[in-house]
DNA sequence: TTGTTTACCGAACATTCGGTCAGTTGACAA
DNA sequence: TTGTCAACTGACCGAATGTTCGGTAAACAA
């Protein structure tokens, strides 16, 4: 009650969150390496100088995005349920494209590190080390036969997780389906295949 | 037969061809914006200024290679078969998919670029075309029946080519798979899905 | 031997880069 | 009115950027 109008935030300006949040759309509009310090100044309407009062550095607004995709990424994994290998599979496909559309700027950042600086090699094998998770899950899959045997195990995972996240090169959240319809067509395309039911089948 | 040792070639040194080749594979390992005119001299084993006699400059190369990939995939449409709407698509996919291969280093720059300057906006605007093509084709198959009518037709477009752009992630040509294996496993999975099949069909 | 051409080097160019720092502004407290 | 402090500006730094240019060594032709 002694606050003097709570309702209108005191501070004005910009705080480290929205330096970032800002600074990653950027960085996906022209690539990292292709924004500067002074483009990030534009988008956030103040002088380069600035930026460095709420942040140390552009190297470190990078960090801190891919942080964020990479962890959503490793928080989902670590509460897989108990179920069926292909049930496991089909939930972390959901999830992983739950949380591309959630944190959809900071997962297209993660996706187009090349490994040009300690930061990026870091985030890389993180992400491989995500990516042997998926890949155990459907080695499981196809060792208990709920995945065709004609089909190379590693195969499936690079195109099934390909297909996933390529997502981020197109989904748009206020536009078209939500995260979920886009994971029904897709776990729809990728387990039972986009050809018109035969007529006769279950 | 008058010619001198014609198995040895008369010239030393580069040419517009293998500067070309050599500079895109640095491209695609750090990014066009990530790499300087010193990290493509380091690769040619040449200095700086070697480069500007055989190339007009940076930018230039990155137009030849972007055609290189998109003047390959019009090529290819311009081709296409007659027949089915459903047998043309699956005959795209596997053709994009050999292409993808076969001119990897030019597709995979063509999948990075972001529209940075107007050579890029330029094979952004030539993709879409591309697009637009592929998505008419989608749409006639899901017209005439061929494909499962609870998915949105803009919808399978995006996700059949996205798994075939994803390919570019991690395919390498030594290594493998060859280009129609992985066509073969993809429309596999695209079409007629990756569950077991339930024992009793066709 | 001389001249020409090919393929390159080294130095320099203007510009842009990420980053620093001394100072200024304006909202608020006392 | 004075002081405090978060938030910012503007001038600047050294390094790196893409590109240009005068010169040159080697290969070949005459």
């Amino acid at each position: 009650m002694a606050a003097p109008t709570p309702t209108r935030p005191r501070r004005r300006g910009h705080d480290p969150e929205s330096v970032l949040s800002i600074a990653v759309d950027v960085f996906n509009e022209r690539g990292y390496d292709g924004t500067s310090m002074e483009d990030l100044a534009r988008a956030l309407g103040v002088t380069k100088s600035a930026i460095y009062y709420h942040v140390p550095g552009k190297e470190q607004l990078l960090a801190r995005a891919l942080d964020r995709a990479l962890d959503g990424l490793f928080a989902m994994v670590a509460d897989e349920p108990a179920g069926p290998a292909i049930e496991r599979l089909e939930w972390v496909v959901r999830q992983s494209v739950r949380i591309l559309a959630d944190r959809l700027p900071y997962v297209t950042l993660l996706l187009r590190v090349r490994g040009n600086s300690v930061t990026e090699q870091a985030a890389l094998e993180r992400r491989r080390e995500f990516d042997r998770f998926i890949s155990r899950l459907v080695m499981e899959a196809a060792a208990d036969g709920s995945i065709r045997p004609d089909v190379d195990p590693a195969l499936v995972t690079r195109l099934l997780f390909g297909t996933v996240n390529s997502i981020a090169e197109w989904y748009r959240p206020t536009r078209g389906a939500s995260p979920d319809d886009v994971a029904d067509a897709l776990l729809k395309m990728a387990f039972n295949g986009l050809r018109a039911e035969p007529a006769a089948r279950g």
